[in-house]
DNA sequence: TGCTTTTTACTGCTAAAGCGGTAATTATTG
DNA sequence: CAATAATTACCGCTTTAGCAGTAAAAAGCA
């Protein structure tokens, strides 16, 4: 993560012209938890977060070694 | 994310050679915590969260198109 | 096998996340 | 500028995440 997470949300959320209500009503959350997140609070619920960041067409990834390897393990479908 | 959160983690922890209080006591949370994401619990605290997957070394990136056109304006410093 | 140790699962309690309603602030228009 | 509309910020209430303690289950060993 390069930035924080309050920045993300609030470039997002005015780059795609939305008001905190619409953004939050668009994720299906209340419009606190989008005011609270774009004030640093970092003690939202992930699924609650995962509902905000998947509104603002953003995506979620875990990296580790062991991930690594097994994705590499299960390659891509060929292309058709 | 290819796989679900609590198989991540679990698997994660196994191969550490963790129990779950040993996770929960290094990631510094309680080892509740621990339990109930492995039991499919996605309403952790994100914060929570990310003590756990940092304990076990993994690392979280969001992306998106805005974020991906921002690194690149933004290279990576020469090498020394 | 029975006994001990380790690990996992469950429980009740406290602090706080998330909610809708309302107040304050900021932007827009006549 | 005043009046209005839109947006953001705050507040009290309800639900629940996270905690430590305890119980149950699994693993290890004589």
């Amino acid at each position: 993560m390069y930035q924080d997470l309050k920045s993300i949300i609030r470039e997002h959320r005015r780059l795609s012209g939305l008001s905190q209500s619409e953004l939050a009503k668009l994720a299906g959350v209340g419009k606190t938890v989008i005011f609270d997140i774009e004030h640093g609070k970092e003690s939202v619920r992930f699924d609650t977060l995962k509902l905000v960041l998947a509104a603002l067409n953003i995506t979620f990834v875990l990296q580790s070694p062991i991930l690594l390897r097994q994705e590499k393990n299960r390659p891509n479908e060929p292309a058709p």
